[in-house]
DNA sequence: GTATCAATCACACGAACGTTGTATTTTGGA
DNA sequence: TCCAAAATACAACGTTCGTGTGATTGATAC
């Protein structure tokens, strides 16, 4: 059975070389591309495939919240990520996104049927440095103190008042300090604990005891 | 030693009979009254007292809100409503607020100063009919399908997806129904579960599997 | 002795959320 | 068959949140 590719990439020259890869190998066939999240959005409603390859860097809505919003409407959907960097924040982002999958661009060629292929056979397919990221920050984050993603005193604190459903502004007047001081304090620990909300931290915080 | 005590209450006539009816009984000293919530909260940063006596109808900010707040700054704070009527959701909303005691005005007279002492000592002095209330709202709300405050499947459906922090677009998409659907079933949700926001409902459900 | 980090504060903007109120359609029992 | 509950939908409004960006101060590490 082939596999049903989409690319969503806004460089024309690189979507058209990537589905001329794609098509000359077996068992795989790219049967639509987009230049933007928006239309993949709208088209990949009507069309069904089962795998999407996604450009992270897209003009207008990036790759990341569009395979978010992918997700929600088709979980089954496999999504990896085609990117330039290597950037931690941004495989976080991808994966909790919902992605799969995350390889650079300039390695895809070689690689990219294959990955594919692991892909939808419910593989991971990534390379050893962004698979470390992950087994490192996957390692309790409470557990090692000197993980670059420890919450400081002050964002322990505040995010366990947080996760009582405390407002910014009750937080502040129960700690004597101002509204905005919170702010700050909460945006780094959603960036520590990879995560956009106050809902997904109370998640997060409450599964990890 | 003396309970100190405080009273918010908007009508003079009743506020300084209470006032009197403390300090003619031994044991308990009415050293501060307000007439609204916000001189309450002002005036209760700087007077340090055991007990709260408030008012739940107020002008302006209600008397839950005045003790949702006062219990952030001051946990140990004690406080008892005092209100008209045995409202259902009002005595879920005060004791969610922080609250203790919850007792009628015509009832309190007779009762007030052993309800104070109650209060002090620990205990969350409320008529039978308000304790009752209390007792088979908290008996597990999921396990008796015909209790007051269950939950539709469709809320049901709608709260799953709450918890794991999709959007209200996002929980319309999946469900193929409107935001404005959406918006109607889970403020229903909040009414039944006795919460005030995604946060709070979220807590809840993970603590309660 | 100078980077780095923790903690503090500020402000503007848009997105997401919660409230209130009204109204129609569907459906499962009595 | 008729009613009540459940599900659906819309709208307008104010509040709370999350993001982006920038800045200051004190402590610690190198």
């Amino acid at each position: 059975m082939t596999i049903k590719v989409a690319i969503v990439e806004d460089v024309q020259e690189i979507r058209e070389s990537f589905v001329s890869l794609i098509n000359r190998a077996r068992g795989v066939r790219c049967i639509v591309s987009y230049g933007t999240a928006e239309e993949a959005l709208r088209g990949l409603s009507d069309v069904h495939v089962d795998v999407v390859l996604m450009d992270i860097e897209l003009p207008g809505m990036s790759g990341i919240d569009c395979v978010r919003a992918l997700k929600v409407k088709q979980p089954a959907l496999e999504c990896m990520m085609l990117t330039m960097f290597e950037n931690e924040e941004r495989v976080f982002q991808s994966l909790a996104a919902g992605a799969s999958g995350y390889i650079v661009k300039r390695a895809a060629s070689g690689k990219l049927i294959e990955a594919i292929k692991e892909l939808h056979g419910g593989g991971s397919p990534m390379s050893p440095q962004i698979a470390r990221q992950i087994v490192t920050a996957f390692r309790q984050p409470f557990s090692f103190p000197t993980a670059a993603n420890s919450l400081t005193k002050r964002e322990e604190e505040i995010l366990s008042l947080l996760s009582k459903g405390y407002r910014y502004q009750e937080i502040a007047d129960a700690l004597f300090i101002s509204v905005e001081t919170v702010r700050t304090h909460i945006h780094r620990m959603y960036e520590k604990l990879h995560v956009r909300s106050r809902s997904e931290a109370i998640i997060k915080t409450l599964q990890h005891q």
